[in-house]
DNA sequence: CGAGCAGTTAGACGATGTCCAGAACGCGAC
DNA sequence: GTCGCGTTCTGGACATCGTCTAACTGCTCG
């Protein structure tokens, strides 16, 4: 897809910099930290600042490009997803993984009072099937 | 309660200081952060080290008497109440309350397929009812 | 040309969390 | 008691994460 489309839709001015974060970013599964981000659009734009980076993923985030996570230990994750969505934490090699949400359903959360629901999610724990574990 | 017995209960040595920050952390509702645990302790027991509470935290942790938790952003918190339950939010404060497990029900985890599910939780964000929001 | 503005940059900074070497402690043996 | 040994505690160094600031770049408009 054409970053620089998608950030002109956004109000966004596309620069070279936030077009080299979009192309990773808006594009990754990896759900990766800001500055797991950093290297990887070093790899490709070298001159870039870490400064840049941690801006332009709040920018991105505040503009409803982005979904900022906080699910595992050290450090925040960002998700092109932004759609509705459980999580899933691999508790092995802390992946995170995408869980569709029709796929779980909750019941009665209209039922809790005293606080209006903004958000919710069902955030999973577990490994994948058919690992060994050490005996 | 008697956190020098439930200490024992868990097999691990009460020491002084152990003790200081069971009688504080085992009991609070406020969910701390370590650093936050470490001033609470510290208004009773002045001497105590920051890596003390760091340590006996996860020592804590291991042992099975407080679970920690990664919600917000900044920082991991600790909570007391190692029973299944959900978590809210609070978006102004940034408070976290915990919900009963029994308040919610999450449908059809068992058929997600190709991973084993080990724990899971549902995650709201919201706001107390009744409060203003600026117009 | 140059004033103004948006974007970028490097580095300083504060907060969080871990690690280490040495000091202090507790406890049993003598 | 006091000696010796393993456990615990301590303070500081260290690494990481994220924010902030001040200076620099480059563009547009007059």
């Amino acid at each position: 897809p054409d970053s620089v489309a998608i950030l002109q839709q956004h109000g966004i001015q596309p620069s070279a910099q936030r077009v080299a974060v979009a192309d990773y970013v808006l594009q990754t599964l990896e759900h990766p930290s800001a500055d797991l981000v950093w290297s990887r659009v070093k790899a490709r734009v070298p001159y870039i600042s870490r400064a840049t980076v941690y801006n332009t993923l709040n920018l991105f985030v505040s503009k409803g490009l982005l979904r900022a996570l906080t699910l595992a230990e050290d450090s925040v994750v960002f998700d092109p997803n932004v759609e509705r969505h459980h999580h899933l934490v691999d508790e092995e090699s802390g992946t995170i993984h995408d869980i569709a949400w029709d796929k779980v359903q909750v019941c009665n959360i209209e039922a809790l009072t005293g606080f209006e629901i903004h958000d919710y999610q069902v955030v999973m724990r577990g490994v994948r099937k058919g690992v060994r574990h050490k005996p």
